[in-house]
DNA sequence: TTGCGTGCAAAGGTTTTGCATGGCA
DNA sequence: TGCCATGCAAAACCTTTGCACGCAA
């Protein structure tokens, strides 16, 4: 059966994966930066272990906007029902949002729509506020976005 | 200057994502499809062309959960304030959500989070009406998040 | 005739797989 | 000792790019 043995790899990519929960990554971020630290792991074992974690749920797996999966690592992976995802697509952070809004779109959705939406695959994509602050009034990916919503940035 | 020329390729392309508007797809897809319908078109014209149509807005990209770049044409891109897409995690449909809800969102994000969402990149995946009668209750892609939302699917 | 568009093939990048070796229990 | 885990290399995929030829204007 799979995710066995113990053996030092594992230790060493769960720790790593711990510290830095809530935090998302590439398969070549965990290479690279585990050799870093000096700790050895081949690039398939990456692959094969991240896979089987996030089957098991403690680790979320998603594509990027560049086409590229990335990873991220989830302490309580419970409440699904109004925790969701938000990337920016300028720096590429994941940011949690957990608020009543949420899922009230959801219950519309559903309702109104007749979709039962997953918050565990879903994931909002816009500017985050530093982003926007560091790239001054024109915002990029929001641009003609902005116009239409009568938003104060 | 790119797209001047008026090529059979383009007429063909065009024809074939204008029947299927509101749909997504992937480039083998269209390769295939047209290859079937007796319109011969290179790989490589088909990701040049869609590219190009992306740029224009014309084309909606992005990943699929899969990670293989997904297609879809719009017609109308003009309202982006309020249109969202919903896709359907089960058949892969591509719906469009043009409701007052997801400006509410869209405003809370921004003045509460601080995070401008862009709704040409986001897409709220779960499971659609259709799919959630025809697998009855036990929703698979849901089913965790069917609990905790108190809904009466 | 000019130069953009096309398609093949090759290259580039990411992920998966086969297989011999290593290491945990 | 038995068997899962690992890592290398190769393969499998998807996408991009270079280049010569075709074709629209």
């Amino acid at each position: 059966m799979r995710g066995e043995y113990n053996t030092r790899q594992k230790r060493e990519l769960l720790a790593f994966l711990r510290e830095r929960s809530m935090q998302h990554f590439s398969v070549d971020d965990v290479v690279f930066e585990m050799q870093d630290r000096g700790e050895k792991i081949g690039r398939s074992t990456v692959y094969r272990y991240l896979e089987l974690l996030a089957e098991q749920g403690s680790v979320r797996k998603y594509q990027s906007v560049q086409g590229i999966t990335q990873y991220q690592h989830v302490e309580d992976d419970s409440r699904c029902d109004s925790h969701f995802h938000m990337m920016c697509s300028r720096c590429g952070n994941l940011m949690h949002v957990d608020c009543d809004l949420m899922r009230t779109m959801s219950e519309h959705l559903v309702k109104d729509h007749g979709f039962l939406l997953d918050p565990r695959e879903t994931i909002l994509v816009g500017v985050c506020q530093k982003c926007r602050m560091a790239g001054g009034e024109a915002v990029e990916h929001g641009a003609d976005c902005h116009e239409g919503c009568h938003h104060s940035v």
